[in-house]
DNA sequence: TATTTATTGTCTCAAACTGTGACAATATTA
DNA sequence: TAATATTGTCACAGTTTGAGACAATAAATA
């Protein structure tokens, strides 16, 4: 990485929900040759849009453009950074070079997304070793104050939920009404009545009905269902 | 400025709002010797906590310690940063010395405070001409994208109303059912129901009341209160 | 002093919304 | 053909919300 290329003190960090029929998952990446666990972050170019360094960074590491993506927070105080951590990082990849800007005070813009799991080709970045879905109930730890940013992240995503549905982003573009609930349940941790769920969403008028299509199961068919508007 | 006193590329911008009897007003800064409005913002020190960077900035134009203070957005596109404006600001001010680190791209994160406009002791800073209270329906233009900053900020704010009775930090520590009233309808833009507002900020046990105090007025007193919680 | 006026606190009624269970419809299996 | 699981929808009760009504009351007025 060339220190001359990114704007110092600035990074993003950004939360990656993913839907897996039951469960919500989250991106984590886990730094080479350490046991360090933290969200997939980056820098922003000198001459590059803050969204766009987002974007950037999670079209290399999923795949994807197009996602959705909402700017949350920024944390900023000087204790969340911890040069220690990121020396430890930085030898485990080959030694400390020129790039002791890393070590700096990082100031980081959080952004959360909402992805199609079933869309995703994961690739993790140069220093890191892995990157992979983790259950938001079995995480490993993770360094910084990326626990922090998580659960604001988590927090905000359920006061937003409601406003353009935009749940539909965990799911691929038909979907029945039972894949929609599961994810609701998902994210806001508990069961919802089924007729007023379907109340509820259908009033918004924002879904297209679709021809039922047979499920294979011994029972009445859904409706599949997709996200107009 | 000290050019190796602060964080580079990194700014904060507030939208600070009062209410004077019947109307929404925000503070604008006017720079020295040119026509140039902008939001009162600043920098950050390198060792110093992004939230109390602002904090520092509104105690130095408003007096005030503990205002009620949100983040809500970072604004972080490329061409958000004008510097010929701020060149123009720089030279009606004695001319560029070191600091043409402040004609750099900037990336600002920007904040909105609800303060009682009877507390406040304006003082503009060094290189402003008057730091005052503009009605929200009568601004002069600003520069840069605080035009912008200004309407999320107002759009953040009808959002979040409803959540812990925020209006109150708009009046002093006693008021009238009338008095908030007023302010959720300045700042909402909407008249509202006598009796069912009242019922609902009730509704929410979080104000003590007081006793009665004669205004003076040819009708029935009303009660006052107090925010508790 | 009695009356008028403006505003307050509260209530009632209707309309809208929400939580809950019920029921018929139906795709597959037994 | 009957049994089973799940779906789409509805009915009902309980709750919340919007709107007007009414008595109470502080001061001005007659």
């Amino acid at each position: 990485m060339n220190p001359n290329e990114f704007l110092k003190h600035i990074a993003y960090d950004s939360v990656v929900f993913g839907f897996s029929g039951e469960k919500l998952k989250i991106l984590v990446m886990k730094y080479k040759n350490t046991d360090y666990y933290a969200l997939p972050g980056g820098f922003v170019g000198l001459e590059e849009d803050l969204n766009s360094a987002v974007r950037r960074g999670l079209k290399e590491r999923t795949g994807l453009d197009n996602i959705f993506l909402e700017q949350f927070y920024t944390f900023g105080n000087v204790d969340r950074s911890k040069p220690e951590f990121m020396r430890a990082i930085m030898e485990a990849n080959g030694g400390i070079n020129e790039s002791s800007w890393m070590l700096d005070r990082f100031i980081s813009i959080a952004y959360y997304a909402l992805i199609n799991y079933d869309d995703v080709e994961l690739t993790p970045d140069a220093i890191s070793e892995s990157c992979d879905w983790y259950d938001l109930d079995n995480l490993p730890e993770l360094i910084f104050d990326h626990n922090e940013i998580l659960e604001k992240a988590l927090a905000t995503l359920r006061s937003n939920l409601e406003t353009k549905l935009m749940g539909v982003n965990l799911l691929s573009t038909m979907f029945t009404m039972k894949d929609l609930q599961k994810v609701y349940e998902a994210i806001l941790g508990e069961k919802l009545h089924r007729g007023a769920f379907q109340r509820k969403i259908l009033g918004m008028n924002l879904l297209k009905r679709h021809e039922k299509q047979f499920s294979g199961a011994a029972h009445k068919a859904p409706f599949l269902y997709s996200f107009e508007k």
